[in-house]
DNA sequence: TGCCAGTTAGTTAACGCTCGCTAACTTACG
DNA sequence: CGTAAGTTAGCGAGCGTTAACTAACTGGCA
C-alpha cells in the first residue's frame, strides 16, 4: 500500500541543501524497499514530488544517490561506544542487553537500513562491504573482545569468542530480519525489553561459569564435541 | 567472476524433460545471484546456453519459471521429521545439535534456496508467503513445542518458549547469512560441527533448570526483567 | 534397411515499453 | 535582473515477449 503522494502542478521551490536531505531520505525508502535495481529514477522523482530531471541536479546518477545515502548512514555515531564503561566494569547484562535493546528500538524505528544492508549484500554492491567491515566487525570486535575478557578472568565458560559474540548478535538480527524484511510482527507480540531480557538471559546463563565450576581450574578444557549425524 | 559459458554455434538438443530441469537449476542460480528483478531472461538463456525464444517454449513468462523453482523447492521433504524421535526421547542434544548441523551444511552445499529466500522477501514478492508459513513455521513450532514440554517436566526453565526457538534458530540462520550472504566465509574458519556444537552448549546450558533449581518449585516466576536504557 | 513425414527443440528478428540520463527551455525569488 | 530550482521532451539501450522459420530426431512403411 504506497502511499502514492500524488505530486501538485508546481513543486514547492526548495533550497538546494533541504531538497538534498529530502531527496536522501525519499531515495533510501525506495531503494530501500525495491532494491537497487529494482527501483527506478521515475519511482524516486515521483515520490518527491519533482521530476527526473531535477533529481540530475543534484545527483550525477542513480548509483551516486545510493552512495550517498550509504555514505551518509555510515557516518552516524558508532553505536557501541556508549556501552564501554559498562564493559568495563564487567556488568553483563547492561552490555548485552543493553545492545540488544538498542538495536531492537532502532531498526523497529526504521527498518531502511537493515533492509538497504541486506539488498546490498545481495545484489553485490561493493557498498556493502564498508559497511560490513566498520560497523558489523566493530560491534562483533567489540563483543568478542569482552567475551574474551571475561573468560580469562574466569566468569564466562571457555567458549570460542568469535562464535559465542555472533551467536548473542545472531539471536537479536534474525529476529529483527524475521519481523522487519518477512512481515512477521504479528508473530511476535513481546515487547523489545521482553525479547532483549528473554534473549541476554539464554545467552548469559549459557556462558557463565556457576561458582562450582568457579573453583576449579581456570583453563579447564571443554569436553570433546558430540559428533552430529 | 562468472563463468561466462559462451554457447556452441548450435546447442544440444535435448529431450524436453531434461532440459526443463537443465533452466531450473540455472535460473535459480541466476535468480539467486541478481534477485528477480535483477535477473534478465537474456541472462539465463546464455547461461543454458539456448536462446530466450527457446526459454519460453517451456514457459510462458518469467514469473512462471521463478514459481516453478520455488515450488519445486516447497515440495522437498520435510527436514524436521528425522528429529521427532529425538524430541520424543527428550534428547535436547540429538534435536538442537542435529538441526543445527543439518542446516549448516544444507546451505553450504548450496545458497541458492536461502538466497532466493531472502531475495524473494525483500523484494515483497508473495512466494515467498507460502515457504514462510510451511517451512519456517513448521520449524519454529516444533521447537517451541519442544521447549514448552521440556519446561513443564522440570528440565527447562520458565522461558517464553516462542522466543526461545527464535534465539536458536536466529544463532544459526544469522551465521549462515553472514557467512554465505555477506560472504564473510573466511572470518568462520570453524567447522559447521564446532559451530552447531559451540551454539548447542550456550544454548542449552542458558535453558536447563540446574539440579539445585529443579528441587524448587516447578512453576517459578522468572524474576522481573530489568530495565534497559 | 532406407527413406520420409510429423513432431519437437531450437533459431532469427523484431515488437512495444521502460529504463537511466540529458539538452534546451522556463519560471520563481532575493 | 541574474541565478537557481525547476520543467518538457526525447535519446539510445536493454527489458520481457512473440511471430515466423528451421533443423534434428523418431516411428512407420516399402
Amino acid at each position: 500500500m504506497a502511499t502514492r503522494r500524488k505530486p501538485p502542478i508546481r513543486p514547492a521551490r526548495m533550497p538546494a541543501d533541504v531538497r538534498r536531505a529530502d531527496i536522501l531520505a525519499i531515495a533510501a525508502r525506495v531503494f530501500s524497499t525495491h532494491g537497487f535495481v529494482g527501483a527506478t529514477t521515475r519511482d524516486i522523482a515521483r515520490e518527491i514530488g519533482i521530476t527526473e530531471a531535477a533529481l540530475y541536479r543534484y545527483f550525477p546518477s542513480k548509483e551516486a544517490i545510493y552512495t550517498a545515502i550509504l555514505d551518509e548512514r555510515l557516518a552516524a555515531e558508532d553505536f557501541v561506544a556508549p556501552y564501554e564503561d559498562a564493559a568495563r566494569a564487567g556488568d553483563d547484562i547492561a552490555v548485552f542487553g543493553g545492545l540488544a535493546h538498542h538495536l531492537l528500538e532502532m531498526v523497529e524505528r526504521d527498518p531502511t537500513f537493515l533492509r538497504l544492508m541486506l539488498f546490498s549484500a545481495l545484489e553485490g554492491h561493493q557498498l556493502a562491504r564498508p559497511f560490513q567491515e566498520k560497523r558489523v566487525r566493530r560491534l562483533r570486535e567489540f563483543l568478542a573482545g569482552y567475551i574474551e575478557r571475561r573468560t580469562k578472568s574466569g566468569a564466562f565458560r571457555d567458549v570460542d569468542p568469535a562464535l559465542a559474540a555472533r551467536a548473542f548478535i545472531g539471536m537479536v538480527t534474525d529476529h529483527l530480519i524475521v519481523r522487519e524484511v518477512f512481515g512477521q510482527h504479528a508473530e511476535y507480540p513481546q515487547s523489545n525489553a521482553e525479547v532483549a531480557e528473554a534473549f541476554v538471559s539464554i545467552f548469559l546463563r549459557g556462558m557463565r561459569r556457576d561458582e562450582r565450576e568457579r573453583t576449579g581450574a581456570t583453563a579447564k578444557r571443554r569436553r570433546a564435541p558430540r559428533r552430529f549425524k
